[in-house]
DNA sequence: TTCAGCTATGAAATCGATTCCATGGAATCG
DNA sequence: CGATTCCATGGAATCGATTTCATAGCTGAA
């Protein structure tokens, strides 16, 4: 029952609440007497201002929320955290929600900050759908609220709010390139849910790498997951069932590539030798794995800092520019010669 | 610009703004027709109550924070989704901060919880100091506004606060006892650091059960690490440079464990063969691992549910029993025999 | 000496909801 | 039928800070 309020230190130090409140927020219109005995009073009474009284009248919290789609995904926390850091060099609080890769969450999310008012969003969006990108209709109530917010790693379709995002259009090329290189001409897609912007995004370059490298795509091996782990296991077991067997297999995230490497290791499927794995985002498990897998992926910490610098741009009451960075594609020992399967589950035409 | 406020609905429903929000709080002293006109008000205005504003007056927030020690280590973000996901289904709301293993950054984000009058916390809580325990003075203020608090998977001596914690003393004498029975004589432990009673508790039960299979616990195989990757790795590096080569390792956490692979890939070190490593924590990584790596391990998402039912019987005035989970020991092929260590480095006494 | 200008200050309004209290009218009871 | 309870309701107080606004006390210029 803690009650040591504004009034309390003004008391003790013989002065009224307002010199008090002046005091403790700065303002410049204070004697040093008052100045020194309201400090003194408020340290000894271990005075906290309550930040609902005060940020009801003076419409600010000095913090920010960040909302990302999956606290587990190790993508994310390496994001969160840079996040975080970033904004607390400027003197921010920051507040994680996790949206769990769901609509639903995120809006209940969304609906906190709103009626929270926070000073400012920095959100790894999903959109409604099959079309990838429609905003929830609490994200349009969140943007039409004028609340200060970037979109980080994802967009919205017809949204105009800053972002900072990642391309991966080059690196997907040069890794299909590679694939292309080692005689890989049936390459499998396991993809992500359709309210991701970057799963259609790395869908499409994925298929503008195939035709670039003078090969088809093919609706049939492309497969669809959530971005997480157990859709990845999923894919994984389509790929080793399917009637064509592809050689190689394009993956859109970690924690689905983990998923589907550990369905692979069950079954006895060697990376690399049978079947070679190409999988976004540079996490730990990815290279940890034997063999090392090849990864397209982008400096997180550089992503998160550049998502705070917008939003205080924005905060500030400026319009920044989107940005875009640029992934990069490191091949590993997990890409290898495409060879004819002969494993107990071939079938279809062998390629000699 | 967002202005709707409880009286903007109550003029558009021809109502005082005392039954607008006697309406939308629920309360049944309210009749059907200014019921029906005030939600058909607030909807069509697009209301959204101000929490601040809210919780000045009522003190309820529904709204819990979870404070975790680092959001990058896998462990942790298991634990926030067990405990997001369990408050989510008692309509509490969860933010996440992050201590980033750091006794200020915990400090900072209690301080601006209890400015925030968040309904309850849980935390993973830092000691300050080689005490491994000793709460820090605003650690202390917390616990004295009487906030509802519990603490999960680590706890702070002398402070009464209802824990949810995980004995890890049976499992690791089951797994020095399985490295005893494979010939290893010289065990290395890599801890953590000593603000965390988790990293104490697991050098303790090392040492006990090293004594308990008739070993001798040795300070000099004792490194102290921080719980994060780096240390992981400088870990390794003493291990490998180590005049008594240990033929085993023990790792306290998965972040540790994931840095000092990597450094042992690199240095050619194959594990199994040439070093039995049984970690903390299961997480992907070191099970994806080649070869699957020993761990101690517990189930997050049933420890997750328990700190979020202990804090709810907090908040409801009641004591809770602080809780003591068992984790459990898996042995995989990171552990094989003992041998006399033939690399390059080899030192010391070979045993035949 | 007087008046404008400045500074430090306190009283009071304010932010937006909740909640206490009083009241008028309907329903119930003797 | 008169008295009592009950119910829905509006007015006003309240939560704890910030922020006007007015003022008293000083300083410095004319």
């Amino acid at each position: 029952m803690r009650a040591v309020t504004i009034k309390d230190v003004a008391k003790a130090a013989g002065v009224s609440s307002a010199t008090a409140s002046r005091v403790l927020s700065g303002n410049p219109a204070t004697s040093p007497e008052s100045r020194a005995g309201v400090e003194a009073a408020a340290t000894r009474l271990g005075f906290v201002p309550n930040a609902q009284a005060r940020s009801l009248r003076s419409t600010r919290t000095d913090t920010i929320a960040l909302l990302i789609s999956d606290v587990r995904n190790p993508y994310f926390s390496d994001l969160a955290h840079a996040v975080e850091q970033q904004a607390r060099a400027a003197g921010i609080m920051t507040f994680i929600g996790n949206a769990n890769e769901d609509s639903g969450q995120q809006d209940d999310f969304l609906a906190a900050m709103l009626s929270r008012r926070v000073d400012g969003l920095i959100i790894v969006p999903q959109g409604l759908g099959e079309d990838a990108g429609r905003p929830s209709e609490m994200m349009q109530r969140m943007i039409a609220s004028g609340t200060p917010m970037v979109f980080v790693d994802r967009t919205l379709a017809g949204v105009e709010v800053p972002s900072v995002t990642v391309s991966s259009a080059r690196a997907l090329e040069q890794g299909i390139a590679r694939l292309a290189g080692l005689g890989h001409c049936r390459i499998a897609f396991i993809g992500g849910p359709a309210h991701a912007s970057t799963a259609r995004e790395r869908r499409e370059a994925f298929d503008a790498a195939l035709e670039a490298n003078g090969l088809a795509p093919e609706a049939c091996l492309h497969f669809a997951g959530d971005f997480k782990a157990a859709s990845g296991a999923e894919g994984a077991r389509w790929v080793a069932a399917h009637p064509a067997r592809p050689t190689a297999v394009v993956i859109a995230d970690a924690p689905m590539a983990i998923g589907a490497l550990g369905v692979w290791r069950e079954a006895g499927v060697r990376i690399g030798p049978e079947l070679s794995v190409l999988s976004f985002d540079e996490v730990d498990t990815l290279l940890m794995h034997d063999p090392p897998i090849a990864t397209i992926g982008h400096d997180l910490s550089q992503m998160g800092r550049a998502a705070v610098t917008a939003l205080q741009a924005v905060m500030a009451g400026r319009q920044p520019e989107s940005e875009q960075f640029t992934s990069h594609f490191t091949p590993r020992s997990s890409l290898a010669t495409a060879r004819p399967i002969t494993s107990t589950m071939t079938q279809g035409s062998a390629t000699p």
